[in-house]
DNA sequence: TGAATATACTTTGCTAGCTAAGTATTCGTC
DNA sequence: GACGAATACTTAGCTAGCAAAGTATATTCA
């Protein structure tokens, strides 16, 4: 309520999530690195795991980033080796994404790597306190993100 | 545990903190551009609120990021005239940053903000939950952080 | 005192995100 | 069937982060 408490960055979600997005990052990518996996591509690696065929629009979606982010991603990872595009032939504006055998093959090695960061953050935390926090991260995200969708910057803000 | 349940990045406290980190960020920016403040600048004005003086170096720390990043934000905020670098007469490596009257100003107005987009993020969550959430993502970037320090990326996972 | 080490900041050059604008294709509808 | 709107991807150009190496100054200690 009051602004002053906010001067404490520990204090702010915004900012307790910038710096636990770093070091999760930044440690995950210890691993994957020397797999030719980088922090970026692990990200979309992920989700074509669990579904590749997608078109290049709904593996932004899925991620959550933006068409020219995908685009350079993309790329990348033709040139890895880990994907192939495949144009569509019904709609000659999309492509879709398919994992190559190499793709295919880290998903054991990197998943197991993610588990074992995931261990290490989380030790000395009750399963009851990261189930709280995964609900209210995701409904943070939630109130904030449709808050974007419905409002221009300028009104209503109380 | 499973492996499995990492690949849904709703799972994944990176990913949740990962976006919400962007729309926490891209909604402040919203608010704070037309004043002439980015979100890379917010950060370190925070910081320096709460108090100024301080070196360059300290100010990184505070903030969270590397030199190179201090040095180019710290660039930007000279010139837009938020602060001013005043080099250590005992020290002539050192410089310390000051903020200049305009720098002072947007203090009320700009916390005024943050308040507001944290309230609209936290809608619904009750005090005790929010509170939960602040101690596990102290926790876990303790936990990340304190292990990177400690180990090379390839010891003792295991 | 002077050589080795440490510290404070800068430079260089990379990654990864974004917006805005551009191109090609498809859809809808008159 | 053709024109306007929507869609899928790309390009261009920006911000903000990083590591590694460079420069200048202080500190330590033989």
């Amino acid at each position: 309520m009051s602004a002053d408490e906010y001067l404490d960055p520990m204090h702010s979600l915004g900012y307790l999530c910038r710096i636990n997005f770093r070091v999760f990052s930044r440690m995950l990518e210890g691993y994957t690195l020397p797999h030719g996996v980088s922090a970026g591509q692990w990200r979309f690696l992920r989700v074509l795991w669990e579904q590749d065929g997608i078109s290049q629009r709904e593996l932004s979606e899925r991620v959550g980033t933006r068409e020219p982010t995908t685009v350079r991603a993309v790329r990348g990872m033709v040139g890895a080796g880990l994907i192939e595009r495949r144009p569509c032939s019904r709609d000659k504006r999309k492509y879709f994404i398919d994992l190559t055998q190499r793709g295919r093959e880290l998903r054991a090695e990197l998943m197991h790597m993610v588990v074992a960061v995931n261990e290490r953050a989380l030790q000395g935390i009750s399963d009851q306190e990261i189930a709280t926090t995964r609900r209210v991260l995701a409904r943070t995200y939630h109130n904030l993100h449709e808050s974007m969708q419905n409002n221009s910057v300028d009104d209503d803000h109380d």
